[in-house]
DNA sequence: TTGACAATTGAGTATATATTCAACTATAAT
DNA sequence: ATTATAGTTGAATATATACTCAATTGTCAA
């Protein structure tokens, strides 16, 4: 029952104890999805993961704000605000139109309120 | 139209900029949740928003497991895995139990799952 | 063209946290 | 009792990252 470890003949992908439950750990590592998809996943949900990005995203949920309307509805500054927006633009969370000196912001799409819900909904449980 | 900001005059909460969309802001303000709604929602997403920890709950969606079990499916040593086994279980997204000298972990739910899909769905049409 | 302001940016700092390491507890088998 | 193994734990380290600060760009108005 209590297999040796194949980790211990790797390189790079050492673990410190036999395998125990040789069917669990098979099923695992056959279904366990592709680094890629797990960056992904991680790099969304850090995104969200952030007080500041969490409030930015619930603030351009109820309207279009511009830099200076955001920094004011959370109490920060704008150079704070303007970090944060570039990492959500980058990941094509919001928009941004530019209107003279102002530069608006907007959510790109209604996912991130539907995983708002999912979590509000997941907390009421456990509470 | 540009009127001063109200964060100007508070101790804690100074932005550096002046309001510029009055009713944007307003209606942001009023309906932003209380701060602990945010703290529950952050400390929720930050515990899916880790490799390690994304691939943990994976495991254990697809089959109850043991420390040694998931140590191995993950290539990592027992300590690590035990170290985010405690703060999943600490926020109630896995439930233990113990047999002999094996403690097995379970996920306590499927809103994970559920929250998994959401994601992936996400991710997909952002491709 | 000068001044004012919206916004961005890069570097530096401070903080949070994932993993390692070593020591430890608990259970089972001999 | 002794040994082996599963699992936990605390401290130290390494790394990631949020915010600050100062400088800069772009646009508008006088």
């Amino acid at each position: 029952m209590a297999e040796q470890c194949e980790c211990n003949n790797m390189e790079n992908n050492i673990c410190d104890c036999n395998i125990i439950h040789e069917e669990a750990v098979k099923i695992a590592k056959e279904k366990m999805p592709e680094e890629t998809v797990f960056d992904e996943l991680i790099n969304f949900y850090k995104l969200i993961a952030d007080s500041t990005r969490a409030k930015i995203l619930f603030a351009l949920d109820q309207h279009e704000m511009c830099v200076c309307d955001i920094a004011n509805t959370l109490g920060m500054t704008k150079s704070a605000i303007s970090h944060q927006l570039k990492l959500l633009k980058d990941s094509n969370l919001i928009k941004q139109r530019k209107d003279g000196k102002e530069v608006f912001y907007k959510l790109s799409d209604d996912h991130v309120t539907k995983v708002f819900e999912i979590a509000l909904e997941h907390i009421k449980e456990l509470i």
